[in-house]
Order: structure tokens, then C-alpha cells, then sequence
DNA sequence: TGCAATGTTTCCATTATTAGCAACAAGAGG
DNA sequence: CCTCTTGTTGCTAATAATGGAAACATTGCA
């Protein structure tokens, strides 16, 4: 409604941004990133999931500017640009979590 | 793989949480919600969708704990309870943008 | 060059998300 | 009781997200 343009870019990037963080696989990816830097075949067997599924969950954290990746030989390695991230998983599952014990406290 | 019940868990709350968080116009609630408490159907005249589209996307939201409701009258109000979240979300888009600009740099 | 290893892209089938309308539920107030 | 207001829920169609297989690209190395 009284919405402008800018304030609408702004909703739809943020949007993006958590929209890379909500899968369970990328966020796993991320936790296993907060260590060391590893490559697609690491992180696919690490996972359990099929290489090329991998590969389009790392673009996709890439493309939210969460990690970066570097070309070493045949292989690509991912590393974590924004550690900052994961505290805010942390603290995002704390805040869920408190949520369910207080419906939990009153129900 | 090597990834235990306990870290399953894990991953699943904390991209639930960030899935409440992915989509433009939740954002744009809690965005909304930051100064004062708004019942539904000002809010979704506000964004500008039907009211049940606005009650679906509230109750997401209330689901991760991010926001709380009490009713007056035939109203429901809605309000923030974790205000954090918003100073999280400018986080992300911050980061986002540096990440283009960093991008558009380099090509 | 030939071949193996590693990633990315394309394609398809499946599932999940979303918007909007309509039906329904709960209160407020005459 | 009747009706208006406000929210929620159920339903459907449209769209988006996901996983996996296969094709393709790139690199290293014998």
C-alpha cells in the first residue's frame, strides 16, 4: 500500500537471505563450514546427499554471500564468509525452543 | 552420516525458524510490528492482501516464536516479542549487498 | 591423447508454499 | 435473537523448491 520502492527491494532481499538459511541440509552444510573449508565430494558424502545436490545448495549460500568458494585443481573448495551467521542459528533455535517450553508451561 | 538425533534436531529448528522468516511479507509484518501492536486486518490493508492471507502468514510467524497475540473484543493484536530479529534481518541485507557489491567489483 | 576425478547444469517427477475465495467461528451490540 | 465485525480454517489452482539421474565441462595425470 504505502509501500515504496526501496522499502520493497529491502523486504525481498532479506527475504532472500533467510530463504538460503531455511533447509536443514544448507544449514548442516554451514555448521560443517564453521571449521575448516571443504570441498563438494567432502560435504555430499559428509551429508549423505548425491553430489549435484551439493553443489546447488552451496551456490545457493554462495549467491546469499554466506560463503565463497575457490577452484584447487578439480576440486572447489567452500568456505564460510560470514561466521556470524551461525551464532544467529544458534540463537534463533534458543528462540523456538523457549517459545515451545512457554506454550508447553501454559498449556 | 555421522550426525546424530540430537543434531537432526538441530538443523530442523533452526531452519524452521528461518523459513518463518523467508518471505517478503512476513518480514514486512514484523517490519510493521516493531512500533506497536496491529490487529490483522490492519495489517493486511496495510500490505496490502486478503486477511486471510495476512492470519496465515501471522500464525507462521507466531509458530517460530517470533511474535505473540491476544484478543480484544473481535479483534486479534499482534505483537514482537523478540525484537532482536529485525536488527538480524538489516544484518542480512547488509551483508547481501556487500556480497553484489564485492561481486560487481571483481567482473 | 586418453582417462579418471570433480563440479555444474539440465531435465523431470515429486513435494511444499502461496494467494484468494468461501465457509465457518467468536464476540460485540442493537 | 439477529447482525455486523473480525479472524481462522478449508479448499483449489498456480507457483516454487527439492532431489536425483544423466549429460556436460574442467582439470590433473599417466
Amino acid at each position: 500500500m504505502s509501500m515504496t520502492e526501496e522499502e520493497k527491494t529491502r523486504y525481498e532481499l532479506q527475504s532472500y537471505m533467510f530463504k538460503a538459511l531455511a533447509h536443514p541440509v544448507r544449514i548442516q552444510l554451514l555448521d560443517r563450514l564453521k571449521t575448516r573449508s571443504w570441498c563438494v565430494c567432502e560435504l555430499a558424502v559428509e551429508v549423505g546427499i548425491d553430489k549435484s545436490v551439493a553443489s546447488k545448495h552451496l551456490s545457493q549460500l554462495k549467491e546469499a554471500g554466506l560463503i565463497d568458494d575457490e577452484k584447487r585443481g578439480t576440486q572447489v573448495e567452500y568456505r564460510l564468509v560470514a561466521p556470524c551467521v551461525l551464532e544467529l542459528a544458534n540463537c534463533a533455535v534458543g528462540m523456538v525452543l523457549e517459545n515451545r517450553k512457554r506454550k508447553l508451561g501454559l498449556a
